[in-house]
DNA sequence: TGCTCGCGTGCAACCGGTTGCACGTCAAGT
DNA sequence: ACTTGACGTGCAACCGGTTGCACGCGAGCA
């Protein structure tokens, strides 16, 4: 830049030189009343802070950045912003971080693996570290990631190596069978979520072995993405299987499941019982939904402790684990078994 | 830092200094090989080129940043990325940021004005240019924003002398009410949004006009957060003012009325019909909304292009304003009016 | 009274690029 | 053959903070 320009420029936001000369310091000095204060004798921290504050300055991240190394910027990664299970872990993260003076900002993969690994690229020259929510990518290419220098932490994947937060559903899925049973289900349908999904897998997984263990049908269904249409075509695919109790993979699903029983007019709780999880939609849906409540808010806020104990000190331990259980939450989409499997109406 | 510090550490970025080296020419070459191309031999910046990607080499946005004032991150903030209305627009401006180099990050202000100016404050030391969409801060709050020298560019607020893009929803809201008057309809209400909100008034007031043109009832209820529930309790406000036929601010709540109406035992289309607008959800509600499309993404597209328009040149008109007409989408959630009102029958 | 020690502050190098100006080269113009 | 000038590149200052080291000063101790 000419050396004139930024005097021709409107008001230039002042600089620590500017501040320095204003209270009679040198430069280190103002540095230090923003960085160190402790270092520094009371009363000159009291003087610069007021000439500081009078003139408007505030320290500038990229110059401050240029020499620490640090951005005071950290990022969450989330699959879909619009799926309504990761604004609370992204408003919890944000608000630990904001914390510890750091900035967040949010990165959407729109459920695509190379998009994700796109963004990882970008934000890792953007920020100081991520928290990376419900990543979709195959295990090596997220154990390659976090191979690079870069900190991480994941937020339900469970990679060994790799510092990770997870909601564990199994207990909360464990009680919603053995609510549906109590209720005299005999058969119950599992609505999968999107592929890739460690959630996905662990609920799975978890209806299987505790209707095994019940000795009670399950019956697994194809993996759908978690948006309402595609919930509401497992509706069809539920009725088919002849359950008379289907566990969605998440809120959205079973909203979806629910609008599809109504076009098929069987009736809810009536005919079919319906169990969603994560408990995001809360009593949005007619009726309001029976669910696996998960802690997404209070992953979101270890994720960034954590994340930011990696940035103090990258040689921490990076085989960290915190698992949070789940419960089921009992509300009016699920009833007692009928006799005689359900039928389509129309 | 200290000299040797970084010796210490692992696998060091290369900076343009290595690559100079390394390429037998001066640090200045390099840097015009990633900033100014054209002003080099073709043969130079071949060969830098294949030097630097050997090497790995990739210049530093804070480096760059702090000599050239330049952070190559725009932010796009809105009131609650949950609401399905701005991830369209969200996605547009990213793709069309990525065009020009530059990233993108995302606000959530939560509906909150206060949170919404500190985080505009915050982005403007951490952005180039902010698209702000939808803002609930009033005018005159809008307008001091504006004043200051960071790039502004508004969304769905309509305020002189600030460049603006608006979705403009009167045409399809005159669709929607001739629609319903057509099909028979003498009294419809209006469901309003958040208070606040430029296109709420914008609907309101369309609303009003064309029936009153059109010689029907218009009623207009309270404000309401554009949440599932809220519409789901204005579906007994409607049915209160004996209206046959409702508009909803927008799908989130039309999609709360269609479970209000359903828990009232009233029949949609049968004896209610119900419009939204933003045509967010889709065919995603039972039965499928008929609404109004405004065209989110195209609106994210242009507001950044015009962002960085004022960024390249901060002098540039101040009083762009684009508008893009909407348009009714007809589905399946209006029907012929009936004879009497309907009431609620549980 | 003289010496050590530690605290508070300043000096200057540094972080990694950018850019105004100067210099050298070579082709076109006279 | 000499001038003119455009073009390509290098030099060094600069962006705005941070920090290792040195220095000065006063308190504590002998």
């Amino acid at each position: 830049m000419h050396p004139v320009a930024r005097l021709e420029g409107r008001r230039q936001a002042p600089t620590i030189k500017v501040v320095a000369a204003a209270a009679g310091v040198s430069t280190s000095t103002v540095s230090r009343v923003f960085s160190h204060p402790h270092r520094l004798k009371a009363s000159t921290v009291a003087h610069v802070t007021e000439v500081a504050a009078r003139l408007g300055y505030k320290p500038s991240h990229t110059a401050r950045a240029l020499s620490t190394g640090r951005l005071g910027m950290i990022a969450v990664v989330v699959p879909d912003i619009a799926n309504p299970f990761f604004p609370p872990v992204i408003r919890a993260a944000q608000a630990h971080a904001a914390t510890d003076g750091v900035s967040t900002v949010v990165g959407d993969t729109d459920e695509d693996p190379a998009k994700e690994l796109d963004l990882l690229a970008e934000l890792e020259r953007r920020t100081d570290g991520v928290v990376l929510v419900s990543s979709r990518l195959p295990e090596d290419q997220l154990r390659e990631v976090a191979s690079r220098e870069h900190p991480l932490v994941l937020v339900n994947r469970d990679v060994a190596g790799v510092p990770r937060i997870l909601v564990d559903s199994v207990p909360g899925i464990r009680d919603a069978v053995d609510h549906l049973a109590g209720l005299g289900h005999r058969h119950i349908a599992y609505i999968s979520g999107p592929a890739g999904s460690w959630s996905d897998e662990q609920r799975r997984a978890a209806v299987r072995e505790r209707c095994a263990a019940l000795g009670i049908t399950a019956t697994v269904l194809r993996p759908h993405r978690p948006e309402h249409d595609e919930g509401r075509a497992a509706a069809a695919e539920v009725l088919a299987t002849g359950a008379t109790a289907a566990i969605a993979f998440d809120d959205g699903l079973a909203q979806g499941a629910l609008a599809g029983m109504a076009e098929h007019g069987v009736a809810v709780p009536g005919e079919v019982s319906i169990i969603g999880c994560d408990d995001i939609l809360a009593a949005t849906t007619y009726p309001p939904l029976t669910t696996v409540h998960g802690r997404g808010g209070e992953a979101g806020r270890l994720a960034v402790e954590l994340l930011m104990e990696l940035v103090e000190s990258p040689e921490a331990d990076r085989d960290r684990r915190v698992s949070l259980p789940s419960h089921l939450v009992t509300r009016s989409s699920t009833g007692p078994a009928t006799a005689g499997s359900p039928a389509p109406r129309r």
